[in-house]
DNA sequence: TGTACATCAGTGAACGCGCGTTCACTGATGTAC
DNA sequence: TGTACATCAGTGAACGCGCGTTCACTGATGTAC
């Protein structure tokens, strides 16, 4: 397999020359961000003719949609892992709440673990021009946070009326923060003041939430 | 007054040519963002030969940094406005509630009026690099936060334990909604929409600092 | 099974652009005597 | 009051850079017969 791989590398035809640009991309958005991602340093990478990336992407746009996708990918993986977590033993209600809170935590962690792919996944709401018809991709994250508060509507945990436009107060928190303490005045704090932070700022919007 | 001005605009010496670059950066930035912000652009807009822009700024990021603190005494401006128009009849209770209710929307409302002015008020948390001794600036946006915290702590609307990193709370959500109305997922909504969800949040908001 | 040929996926060179910044210079201003 | 001179605030031209994108081309691949 392996050696299958490095042949393709070094053929004329490269293999998999667009999954190895995504690749790249996400290699250079990982350290410095959306805005340096560019297709002459993207072929670059790859060893391949600045014109090679071409085939595969129309424009520069194109491109950075796409890297943009694939973060959003690992964003709601890492999402995922945390609410799947949660312990399935306890109560609806506490279930609810813990989906809620994993969600936050989770996003939080991940701006915070990975601030260039973060700041990629804000960069473009737009959806990547061509997704192939068979899309296995997982969830958005606003997806993941729909579930979150139908379940804690579920549960009985959130009246009806407050489910109501519950979301955005819920996405301008997490998201807000995470801004904040990525590319914000609380840029570079220490893990443990982050960890103490987001928990807290989590608790406020949860009681607002339940009121 | 005026012909001075137009007199000195059309002389060699040109008058006030820093003020003149800072406010066509200003123009400049309004309609693009502070991305769009460049030397010999600035230069152009004023009619000025590109060097000349080098007498007052030592370069570009310091440019930047000095037309985003001009954007965000015009933020903080205005936020003040809307903080003074508080009536001052009511309880301390409830003066306090209508400064940070002030301070909340007052803030999104600026975001939604004057995006790119938002904007290059995000992209630069440093401060420009001389700010002349005698500075008669307004309070920072965060200041303002602050006292609307300190006056519901005074007033007995907060616990004093819930003061305690409460600004945070409050920065995420009401920074957050701005960002997501402006350039995220809510951006484009009707300002009906937006009207009613600012104040959702904002009420959320407050539900969960004072529990 | 072999072969002609269409199609695909790359190469390499170039274009034009606008940028930040620097250099040597000059016109205007103000100040010491 | 006049004048020499230092200093300030501009000009104009150029450098080097890296970018997105396009052009004409070629090596590799697969498919119909």
């Amino acid at each position: 397999m392996t050696s299958e791989v490095v042949k393709a590398m070094t053929r004329y035809h490269h293999g998999d020359l667009r999954a190895a640009l995504i690749a790249a991309g996400m290699q250079m958005a990982r350290h410095d961000g959306g805005s340096a991602l560019g297709m002459r340093e993207l072929a670059r990478a790859v060893g391949v003719s600045p014109n090679a990336a071409y085939r595969h992407f129309a424009n520069l746009h194109a491109m950075v949609l796409t890297v943009a996708q694939e973060a959003q990918h690992r964003l709601s993986g890492a999402i995922l892992d945390r609410m799947d977590a949660v312990p399935a033993d306890t109560d609806p209600a506490g279930r609810a709440l813990g989906y809620l809170r994993a969600f936050s935590l989770g996003y939080i962690h991940f701006a915070l673990s990975e601030p260039g792919w973060f700041a990629l996944t804000c960069e473009s709401q737009e959806a990547p021009p061509d997704t192939g018809p068979p899309t296995d991709n997982p969830p958005t994250p606003h997806q993941l946070l729909l579930d979150a508060l139908d379940a804690m509507l579920e549960a009985g945990v959130l009246g009806a009326e407050r489910r109501i436009d519950a979301e955005w107060s819920c996405w301008a928190t997490i998201h807000g923060f995470a801004i904040m303490a990525t590319s914000g005045p609380l840029q570079g704090m220490d893990s443990t003041t982050a960890d103490r932070l987001a928990s807290r700022v989590t608790d406020t919007l949860t009681r607002g939430l339940r009121s």
